[in-house]
DNA sequence: AAATAAATTTAGACAAATCTAAAATATTCC
DNA sequence: GGAATATTTTAGATTTGTCTAAATTTATTT
């Protein structure tokens, strides 16, 4: 695998993540993400495709080849073993790890990075419940959703939040809300999409539409698949 | 304190290790210590004299400023706390750890440093016996000197080893000297300057010239002061 | 289906860090 | 002390990644 600059690695990473949502990425999608301009997007796009690392036609915006992929799991990989680092060992908060993490993750000696793996114990998760690709770049993909779209009186797992910001933090702590919680459900509001949780047995307390939409849950009964309509056409 | 670019931080990072031998260093020197060519040096040099790193006058060489030895003392303490840690944690072996730390010691971000320090227990020194400083600046000064130098029958530790190859790592294994070995000089040779070395209660060994000059050591006996003439004029 | 708006790309410029080749300055040696 | 040599600096080019402004393409509206 060869190296790629610090800055064709955050183009990279900001290409993976933005695929996840949709279909092709966007170069203002880009540009927007990576807080740069979109002819700086155009330009390293042209560079990217040359190494082959993503499928670009000029107008038809981009998807990251196999090989660009792979390149973007190793950044991730990085990424995510040092958040999970910085929050077990050097006691960081949630909130700050993303940051240094942010640094740290385009130091791309693999010995360092899979010693540091088997150092903290090979860790699955990160400290928002974004699961860490294996050193062969494997990811788990886990059945998450949305506690938005989670059914009323299902008992599901807290396994990830999708915003890391110290607001939600301080929310979250308020709340005792923590990956791994146990919760469901017990009544929607149809006024402000409000929820009804309950929580093991404390009293039921309510969380608001923002707050349910950047919380991802585990189901623990199977739940039947409800059909979103066509998909990709 | 100002954030400096990576190419910033070697260079500065160079003149403060070539400083510590000589007086003024010269722009060859710097040329080659960072396998770099001498019309390079010159241009950074410029750069760090606005930022009022250094002190350098055309054709004269360069002295870091008092600023300028602060933030060559905070890279060396981000190096070696990482060495360090690649050691001790993640198990990488003596002559593994410089190449990573130099990738490392580049991630600027001082709560991060800290809190490493912190986690490491505060070491003193690296794995080669350097001193590491600490969070402000403050570095130990210690009475090391050349083992070619000690007198015979005068005990003393080994402090540190100033050549970090996998070559002295295998041959210092073999002879099972490590940091804080005690040992002393039993006897010099003329004809090629190897010495006859005792440990303990092994029975002594010689070791080549090379090697006992990479050697540093900290004698358990005050040494009497041996004047070296005029200091630098 | 034009006209307008939005998104994207191109063209050309700039800053950082590097290089080569030539010029300027210092040093060494007879 | 002056010629030869070594060192250092300058001048100008190159690469990477960025930018602005203008041109081009695509999408939206009426």
């Amino acid at each position: 695998m060869l190296n790629f600059s610090t800055s064709e690695e955050n183009y990279i990473k900001a290409i993976f993540h933005l695929q996840q949502d949709v279909g092709p990425v966007t170069t203002n999608e880009v540009a927007h993400e990576l807080k740069t301009r979109p002819a700086s997007v155009t330009d390293m796009m042209k560079k990217l495709k040359i190494k082959k690392l993503l499928h670009y036609q000029p107008y038809q915006g981009f998807r990251l080849s196999s090989e660009g992929t792979k390149v973007a799991l190793g950044i991730i990989r990085r990424h995510r073993l040092w958040e999970f680092f910085l929050a077990e060992k050097l006691k960081f908060t949630w909130d700050e790890v993303h940051e240094v993490a942010e640094d740290l993750e385009h130091v791309s000696n693999k010995k360092l990075i899979d010693k540091l793996d088997e150092f903290l114990g090979f860790p699955r998760v990160d400290p928002h419940g974004d699961p860490i690709p294996d050193m062969h770049g494997k990811i788990e993909i886990s059945n998450k959703i949305c506690l938005s779209k989670l059914p009323n009186h299902t008992p599901a797992l807290v396994s990830s939040v999708s915003d890391h910001s110290s607001e939600i933090l301080e929310l979250l702590e308020h709340k005792k809300i923590s990956l791994g919680s146990k919760l469901e459900i017990k009544r929607r509001f149809e006024f402000d999409n409000s929820l009804e949780i309950r929580m093991g047995r404390q009293p039921a307390f309510t969380i608001s539409q923002q707050l349910a939409e950047t919380i991802f849950v585990t189901s623990l009964l199977p739940l039947i698949q409800i059909s979103e309509g066509k998909r990709n056409k």
